[in-house]
This record gives C-alpha cells, sequence and structure tokens, in this order.
DNA sequence: AGTTAATTTCGATAGTTGTCGAAATGACGA
DNA sequence: TCGTCATTTCGACAACTATCGAAATTAACT
C-alpha cells in the first residue's frame, strides 16, 4: 500500500503534475522546469527530488545542469499505469497545453543570457 | 487539473485508502468503519465527507445509521479508473485483506450492545 | 586558483492535514 | 417529550508541506 500512497502523494500536487507533464516532452534542467513554473529555483528542486524518490523520474548530470527525465519502461507497472491516468486526464487541460508550449521554446542557454542580462539591468 | 488533484489527495491518505476497499464490500455505517479502523468517529467522519466531496462516494440516511456506499457507475469516468488501479495495486495487501476479513463480520447492531461483542468480533 | 553559473541544502514561515475529545445535531423509541 | 445513540461540527494540537531567500556545493571555463 505504501507505494500506492507515495505515488498518490507526488500526484497531488499542482506544480508536481505539471512538472510531469512537461517532462512528457523533453527532459529538461531545473532552470528550465523553473522557467516555465515560475516558481523559486530551490522549490523546483525539491519536487524533483521528491518525485525522483518516489521513482516517477530519473536524473543525470549534463555539465553544469542537471537533466530530469521521465522513468519510463523500466518503472513499476504502477507508476506507469498512474502517469496513463494523468495524461487521460489531463489531455486537454488548459495550462498544461500552456506548459507544453513553453516549455518546447524554453532553451536552458537562452534562460542563462536573460538572467546576465537581468543583473545587468539592477 | 483540479478534479485530479482532488481525487490524488483523497487516495494519498492511508486510512481513506483502507476505507473506500472496505466499501467494496458493501455499505457501510460511520461506526462499522469506525470499529474496524480503531481512529476517533470524529476522525472516520471527516475522511467520509471528503471522500463525499471528491466524488467517491455516496451517503444516505438509515434509520439513526448514515450508510455510505462506493459511487459506481454514474461517477466519472477518472475515478472510475483510479478505483480500478487502486484495486488492482492492493489486492494482496495484507492491510486490506484483513480490513475486508473484519468488514463482512462486523455488524452495526452488535457494535452498539457491548465492548465484550465487540471484542469478540475482532 | 578564481569566477561564474546551476543546483542543492538549510532555516524560516504560513498554510494545510490528520487526529482527538467535547459539544452540538438529528433520529428513533419509550 | 425525553433519553439514547449515531453522526457531525468545533476547537485544539502536533506533524507535515509548499514556498521563499540565503548559504553551501558542484561544475565548467578562464
Amino acid at each position: 500500500m505504501d507505494e500506492l500512497i507515495k505515488i498518490a502523494k507526488a500526484l497531488s500536487d499542482r506544480n508536481r503534475v505539471r512538472i510531469l507533464k512537461m517532462l512528457e516532452s523533453k527532459p529538461m534542467c531545473v532552470c528550465e522546469i523553473t522557467s516555465v513554473l515560475g516558481l523559486a529555483t530551490s522549490t523546483v528542486s525539491s519536487h524533483l527530488s521528491l518525485l525522483r524518490d518516489v521513482g516517477l523520474i530519473t536524473d543525470r548530470k549534463d555539465g553544469k545542469w542537471v537533466e530530469y527525465q521521465l522513468k519510463n519502461g523500466t518503472k513499476s507497472l504502477l507508476s506507469n499505469q498512474f502517469m496513463k491516468l494523468v495524461g487521460d486526464a489531463l489531455k486537454d487541460d488548459e495550462v498544461i497545453l500552456s506548459d507544453i508550449e513553453k516549455t518546447q521554446k524554453v532553451d536552458r542557454e537562452i534562460i542563462t543570457s536573460s538572467t546576465i542580462l537581468k543583473n545587468i539591468m539592477k
């Protein structure tokens, strides 16, 4: 029962569900996800480690970035079923559709330069 | 997305999941559920109203009792799918199996009568 | 080695949740 | 109508959670 409860908890936060759906489009680094969600980096980071601990996503180093992606195939049947259900339930969701659009445009290289610009403006 | 989140929240508590699985056996009143779970009546009552608000169960008056039961058929596709998934995930769960056994023995008339009978029933 | 950028960890905080016991409500039967 | 019993509501409390900003960590590039 514990696994079920843990997965349900993971899915019971709006921002975590948004993250999962974004990762269906492509693997993403923390700063990209942060830029789409508009939350503090530390908040996103902690959502990501929770999702990793539950076994829904994996992470790997990519230079100075950490890339997160959905854990497909090898993950337990249960989380697969849950993800399918979530996908089904949200296939017409406004927020999710807009997130996916942003996801496709967002680019870790560009985020950097805009950060630099932001600092110059100070 | 809100419905998904609400259902996930409902399923993210151990005792609520146990209640849902018990109700698969038969409709039950608050005192019967309380007697199986071993929680305070008020706690069980608030779990039940949450589950009702989410749309997973319904209630109806039956004399001095309030009978709760799963909302089948007419409920939204989403909660149907979730319930199927939960059933699947827990079909061999020790706690759930033991709950179901107790559920079949429990009887609202006997709960009232005496503490001794309550103990025998366990 | 020092600088910069991305991420994680830490500390604080406000809000939510699960739980209980007590009080209030509602229904039945004497 | 009164008392009893099942249930709900209320008030309190401890535990947990989502969030932020700051500090620490990690990695790449001078």
